[in-house]
DNA sequence: CCTAAACTGAAGGCGAGGTTCCGTTTTGTT
DNA sequence: AACAAAACGGAACCTCGCCTTCAGTTTAGG
């Protein structure tokens, strides 16, 4: 492969994400050329379609996710420490683009699987968080999930954003 | 004008509030016919064009919403209760609907005056409830509108849910 | 300098949703 | 009951934006 189109399927790999990132899903290929500085033909020479490319995107993104979840499981953190860690990693990856193939990836075994251990490692910290008496006990482990899965596929949501703050203050246990 | 006519314009308009609250301002001239048990045609002899359909709800739900507004403005409650009782009164009203007419209401001189309008109490009264001690005061009362905003704007907020709850707790001051 | 690989962006195709229109049904009146 | 005007229904049409293609041009690498 040559040295300029490897450069190029990574330029558009990371542009595509950031915009993801900040304007969820709808973005288009035209759109992401633009950004990229390249034309439409060069994506489609690197990605035969939409579809292949936001599958690559979400691959990556939730392969990341779930090594970095799994490292933060394991590491000697507080279950609500470790929760904020991954919350705040969450909000600076394109969970919007993610959410969004939720519908149709049931083609796709691997994203399935994915994304069944990470809100299987999700849930299993919240339900530890709430038996440390970190996380408030009045929302069940899944509703939590879901709840950060609002926080963070808005899009634009950035780590430390006020949102995500806020979010998470809201959820910390009020009886200590 | 005949009472099969004024059942229907009513009919349409109740549910198409029901379907911008639930899925947000993308639903479809065709979805509301159909929730609405009619056909299409029905829907532009009542209103020229889809703009006119939003127009209408918007400006129904704004006006509804700066009276209620000042009412809770006036009653005799802290600043911190008049606050969750506006936020969760706009959580069950079509705010994605009308956040994304924001953009192009330019044209119509009410719809902004409300807009206006109802950002200056709102932030008013975040202002008087972070002197009272009740807001966190590590955010500016223009970012806790907008925080208001992403929470109660979100499709299918309801009152009382969940997320609202969190990001209101979350809002609650920790230093009493 | 040459060739194959890579790039460009205008043009084509397609689908989703808004809008129209006319035959059919309903309402209210005589 | 019969009629006229008003209202309704929904298939057909139209528009617009986006994905995708491709023939001509540029560039990397030997």
């Amino acid at each position: 492969m040559r040295a300029d189109a490897r450069r190029n399927r990574e330029l558009i790999t990371t542009t595509a994400l950031d915009l993801f990132a900040e304007h969820g899903a709808a973005v288009s290929m035209e759109e992401i050329a633009r950004a990229a500085g390249l034309g439409v033909g060069t994506l489609y020479r690197h990605f035969p379609d939409r579809q292949a490319l936001l599958e690559s995107i979400a691959l990556d993104t939730l392969r990341g996710l779930l090594k970095f979840g799994l490292t933060t499981d394991a590491a000697d953190l507080s279950r609500w420490q470790a929760l904020q860690l991954l919350v705040e990693h969450c909000a600076g990856l394109p969970m919007a683009l993610i959410k969004s193939m939720s519908a149709s990836l049931s083609l796709h075994p691997e994203l399935l699987e994915l994304q069944r251990n990470l809100d299987t490692l999700f849930e299993r910290i919240a339900e530890q968080a709430q038996l440390e008496g970190t996380l408030r006990r009045d929302i069940s482990p899944r509703e939590v999930v879901g709840l950060l899965n609002v926080a963070v596929c808005r899009p634009g949501a950035r780590a430390g954003d006020h949102l995500t703050t806020v979010i998470l203050d809201g959820l910390r246990s009020t009886a200590p």
